[in-house]
DNA sequence: TTATTCGTACGAAATATTTCCTACCTTAGT
DNA sequence: ACTAAGGTAGGAAATATTTCGTACGAATAA
């Protein structure tokens, strides 16, 4: 993190740890240390409470998340709302690996055959739904 | 860098500066050291020419990139396929932040109306296609 | 009241990434 | 032969990220 980020609380790009605490605050809602870092080390990997809690501090500072301090145990939500969030980082996704093309990006994505024949109909009556309006 | 993973060469997750540099590697084929670095100048931002080197030799020891070193320029080269490593990143960006679902994604894009009309048309014909198989 | 439990804060270490300095080698030009 | 230009290698430093140990305060149970 530089300086400047630090100091003007700019959004920095979110690490992989961070990412997966703003998964579990998003899913779960606002959360304590306690149950974020119980989350963690069921669905992901074995982490120490006092790990969590410094980075959730961290990630405080820069403003990536919030927390209600009026209880001892402090409860942190997201700051940064998660579709915007998601796009936003699609968004560079995109722009990083398609040169902003977001065409190319989901014909690799139905190359890759990742999508059921369901969601290729949803993808579908939304294409549609777009060319009407 | 796990010593786990230097040892024994495994593919790790590229950062944003080794992307940089398998785009231009990409991009132009196989290059020197300088005229990598001449791209990321011109393109992307100031970076010394050493440290352009230093981060090519490891990748190169990462395996991320190959190198001919028959002549004193070393010629280096990705190591790994455009499309599938791509193919390998977007589907890590997919699990973990669309739980896997690629429909989700894309819905998003087409939401964030970054695609022209002739993009949706040519999405729309690999649907079609799709659908025939 | 006392001890145990559970919380925060903070510093430092471990790990990872990025940058640059310096040494030295080879090639090309004079 | 000598010098300049440009190459590689590698170490060290700067920056970023992640993890954990320790100190200590607040709540709670005995």
């Amino acid at each position: 993190m530089k300086a400047e980020n630090k100091e003007q609380g700019k959004k920095a790009e979110p690490t992989k740890s961070e990412l997966e605490i703003l998964q579990v605050l998003w899913k779960h809602g606002p959360s304590t240390v306690r149950f974020v870092n119980d989350r963690l080390n069921e669905e992901k990997r074995a982490v120490q409470y006092t790990s969590t809690l410094k980075l959730m501090q961290i990630m405080f500072e820069k403003e990536i998340l919030k927390r209600d301090e009026s209880n001892m145990k402090h409860v942190y939500s997201a700051a940064v709302e998660e579709q915007k969030y998601k796009s936003f980082l699609l968004d560079r996704f995109v722009d990083s690996l398609y040169e902003g093309s977001a065409a190319s990006l989901m014909m690799q994505l139905l190359g890759n055959k990742k999508a059921s024949k369901k969601e290729l109909d949803e993808i579908r009556a939304l294409l549609n739904k777009l060319d009407k309006e």
